[in-house]
DNA sequence: TTCGATGTTCGACGAATGTCGAATACCGAA
DNA sequence: TTCGGTATTCGACATTCGTCGAACATCGAA
């Protein structure tokens, strides 16, 4: 597979439980609200977590395969950006929420911002 | 252990990804739904479903240690409830919101009611 | 006390998961 | 074409998870 093109589900046959799975680790759901931090893409390379590359890579296609973000190359580097708007028409509500409840969690060990 | 007495966790330590990772599971996310479905508390051996006791026992038990459902023991049977109110003061919209989106998943293999 | 009913726990099993380092594939630059 | 940077895939590993049947614990009834 080319780092380049990827395949992206249609948020309409992703189903909830893989996106709740998805959501339910830590080290993801602290991707998915880095990217809901920022409007737009991330760069791979700003994406800074104590993790290996390859495990980072292994979560982004999980993160993709449940339609939670999306990937574009350009060049040899690759962005990734939040789906939000694509999973608010499948899923209503539910990624803002997880996010507030995110910032609910803070301070408990569910990982500062 | 006595099943009639159970430790609850205060819904105030109960961790974000503890909860989606409860709910991340076909099974459990069915006995939830089976439990918004109705308002109160359903008997033990209502719960009808193609899993073994110890199956079923065990999944009661992860979504109480997730804050998600309370055991009740009255004489030689136990009753089983969400937690939703409490849930709410924790982790505000999250439970209602799945919930909705459970329906939007249904039909498409998401599990129907 | 003895029994039967009801949940829980234990032990085991295969499958899935998170992690890493190494190897690979791709792109752009020299 | 060769090389360096970038991301993915592969292979391996320990851990966790979902499942079951069997053994156990508790309560109410006989």
């Amino acid at each position: 597979m080319s780092p380049r093109e990827h395949t992206h589900p249609a948020v309409e046959d992703v189903e909830l439980v893989t996106v709740l799975s998805a959501l339910a680790e830590p080290t993801r759901l602290r991707i998915v609200r880095m990217l809901a931090a920022m409007e737009g893409e991330r760069a791979w390379k700003d994406i800074d977590l104590p993790i290996a590359q390859s495990t980072l890579s292994h979560h982004l296609k999980i993160l993709r395969n449940a339609g939670l973000v999306r990937n574009r190359a350009e060049g040899t580097r690759c962005f990734v950006s939040l789906r939000d708007e694509e999973l608010e028409g499948r899923f209503p509500g539910l990624l803002e929420c997880v996010l507030a409840c995110c910032d609910a969690d803070a301070g408990r060990g569910g990982g500062g911002s």
